[in-house]
DNA sequence: CAGTAACGCGTAACCACAAGTTAGA
DNA sequence: TTTCTAACTTGTGGTTACGCGTTAC
């Protein structure tokens, strides 16, 4: 027996809702996700029917089940029998689909809900327009439709689809959120170029390593700090050690900082460093220069970090997990569940890239500038002539103790 | 060795207002 | 659908207050 729905707590749950971070059944799924329209845009997808914890990724049709990435490693290790399942990518979905839409998108679904088939969402929500292969969002990827009813499953694997969707390799359709939620496309289109596929099929992902262009990620060394948890001086031990290597062997791992300002997760691993900036992106007080460190939903962290003597900002041994639930993952999934393990098994990618990557980032560790940076030109120079009592801004024409422009006080 | 005061350091808060954004008419 | 207006939000820098850790007594 599975996990049972959150909202219900009656009927075993089938798809995980990586916005509400709840496990539902496919009623209250309906119920839940045909609130409003923020709500439909939530993506979910299918739980994984091995562990009952994480969402799946790959439906293997030989053993006829949905698992997630670390299910389909432990179950695919590479043995003969199991290594050639036939294996079925799990794409993520938002919108208020019927059953009968679900079970046409996943055809392994058998027993959609007695009573749903002709029942759509309110306002005709049921439209579901299915990009699986990024084909038809290919058309308008940041979508002339972007606010409308439309249900938008995309695992953006079509290579002909050259848009933030197919960007995305992996099930998760987080571009397809950023174009939809994030009021800010400019710093979207920034951030997007920060993604990274992790969720690939096990078997049909190239080197990933080889796509990683330090370049683009931004990594402040101030987020630096934050990212790997370690002191600039540790730091640059760690990478005279190869330890940025390290930082991105099998095991792979995150950090995260607490802070819910908005900002990105960052997790480095052999198979694919996906550094993910979330749709807090609403909030660009700081997204431009001080990107705030959040975890996405990785489960397997604290057995990660328990194998590593490094510790990592905001998650400290101490923490409980429920500090963690604004940052993607929720206190359930951070205790006691199963190490979540990178996509590629085995350390396919070059040592030559991976060093390539390694000095790339070095280089450009030199070449950052620490210096505040002023977004506002503008402001700033109306700042810099601005009266001042004690630091403060005073009213035009109110005493004042301090002129930038004449130090004579008044 | 424990307790307290002094000190240094880092940082959030404060202020006014122009510019930008959003919502409603 | 477009335009206009009002309301709201954001960002800017110098100073201060406060908390925390360290040191001295």
């Amino acid at each position: 027996m599975g996990r049972t729905c959150d909202y219900c707590g009656e009927q075993r749950s089938m798809v995980y809702c990586r916005s509400d971070l709840a496990f539902l059944c496919l009623s209250c799924d309906r119920n839940v996700h045909s609130a409003n329209a923020l709500s439909k845009r939530h993506s979910r997808t299918l739980v994984c029917e091995r562990c009952n914890v994480q969402p799946a990724c790959v439906r293997c049709i030989d053993e006829g089940a949905s698992l997630c990435q670390n299910c389909n490693l432990v179950g695919h290790d590479g043995s003969a029998a199991s290594s050639f399942h036939k294996q079925q990518s799990i794409s993520y979905y938002s919108g208020c689909p019927s059953a009968a839409e679900l079970s046409k998108i996943w055809s392994f679904i058998l027993d959609p809900l007695p009573s749903s088939d002709n029942s759509t969402c309110p306002e005709g929500l049921g439209l579901l327009s299915i990009s699986d292969s990024g084909a038809k969002n290919c058309e308008d990827p940041m979508g002339k439709d972007a606010g409308q009813d439309t249900m938008v499953v995309g695992d953006g694997s079509d290579p002909q689809c050259v848009d933030k969707t197919s960007f995305w390799s992996g099930p998760s359709s987080i571009p397809e959120f950023f174009s939809r939620e994030c009021p800010d496309q400019f710093e979207c289109a920034e951030s997007s170029k920060l993604f990274y596929p992790t969720n690939r099929v096990q078997g049909i992902h190239d080197d990933p390593f080889a796509d990683l262009d330090m370049d683009e990620v931004d990594i402040n060394l101030e987020n630096y700090d934050e990212l790997f948890g370690v002191t600039l001086t540790h730091s640059e031990q760690l990478l005279e050690n190869g330890g940025i290597n390290s930082l991105f062997r099998r095991q792979g791992m995150s950090t995260t900082d607490s802070d819910d300002q908005g900002g990105f997760s960052v997790e480095g691993a052999s198979a694919g460093i996906m550094v993910q900036v979330l749709p807090a992106c609403s909030n660009a007080a700081s997204a431009d220069s001080m990107m705030s460190v959040k975890t996405e939903p990785n489960p397997g962290f604290a057995a990660k970090q328990a194998h590593s003597n490094l510790s990592f900002s905001g998650l400290t041994g101490d923490s409980s997990g429920g500090d963690y639930q604004d940052c993607g993952a929720s206190a359930a999934l951070l205790l006691g569940e199963p190490p979540w393990f990178p996509p590629c098994p085995d350390s396919s990618f070059q040592s030559t890239s991976r060093t390539e990557a390694v000095m790339r980032y070095k280089e450009k560790k030199k070449a950052r500038k620490f210096e505040k940076r002023v977004r506002y030109a503008s402001r700033k120079a109306r700042a810099d002539v601005r009266k001042r009592v004690k630091g403060r801004f005073v009213k035009a024409g109110e005493a004042y103790d301090y002129d930038p422009l004449n130090t004579r006080s008044y």
